[in-house]
DNA sequence: GTACATTAGTTGCGTGCGCAACAATTATCG
DNA sequence: CGATAATTGTTGCGCACGCAACTAATGTAC
């Protein structure tokens, strides 16, 4: 039962934390924010999804994901508007601004991959992101009845 | 020049907040947040350090080592005293009651790990372990004059 | 149809965390 | 020695984020 030698918590945490720095003093000038600037790029893969969406796609709370999508609101960078299907549902659509931001956006979010990943080959990478996804799964399961 | 597929900042996010929010929920009878348990951990393996030395570790602000100590300090986990032969250091040592939670956290921790690591080979564990740490040595690099 | 449960979103609250500014101590340089 | 720089720790501030409690809208059961 050894616990220690070097723990995946640290680093994985020395990761976020970083990433989350770094990501938001660059785009601090534009006005998004660490906790916005995810939300943001997502919504190029996806436009015009939920909040609901949104946060279970980033396993966070719809608090965090209301008001991360707020604040981009009022900078300007998407529009929530309510489902004329669902009353109970918020879509949200990328603007104008959100569109000429995206090169920078992007410019930022892989200078800093790029910067992370620095030294491996492309099937490191996959490999990495493999595990990753395997750590992540793991999270979700044991919600078996208790 | 692509930037999607699967996104290493979205997994590690996931990552990181799950594992602080399980523990951080396991650990709140004993008062014990998930801002403090890896501080209270890494002690077990170096009890006396300054807390600058706990804030290198774990690469985070001064500031947030400060009150993760304070805190510690506060339920009773830890004394902090000022070193003798350089009066701006505090020394952190555990205490009797830290000494009696360690199984407590250890089993936690420990619990936490094998969950995310389930299915995991030790070869892959380790492997995993070294692309994380070589990320990690990526995020410190770039500090040359600009 | 009404009553109850479920779902999407919001807000208050507490905690985590980095930055800037500051105090206290020590190191360096003349 | 004294002046200045560097280091360690602390505090104020703002943002990030989860939980609990709430509202509004929809779904389900009778």
């Amino acid at each position: 039962m050894k616990v220690h030698k070097e723990s995946i918590g640290r680093l994985i945490s020395i990761l976020y934390r970083s990433g989350q720095n770094h990501i938001g003093r660059q785009l601090e000038p534009y006005g998004v924010g660490a906790g916005q600037f995810a939300f943001l790029a997502e919504l190029f893969q996806k436009d015009g999804v939920s909040q609901d969406e949104l946060a279970s796609f980033f396993r966070c709370d719809r608090a965090t994901a209301t008001r991360a999508l707020q604040r981009l609101e009022s900078q300007g960078y998407v529009i929530r508007k309510k489902s004329e299907e669902d009353g109970r549902v918020n879509l949200v659509y990328l603007t104008d601004k959100a569109h000429l931001f995206q090169p920078t956006l992007y410019s930022v979010l892989s200078g800093w991959t790029e910067k992370l990943a620095e030294g491996f080959s492309d099937d490191e990478k996959r490999l990495l992101i493999t595990l990753l996804t395997r750590l992540v799964k793991n999270t979700v399961k044991t919600q078996g009845p208790e």
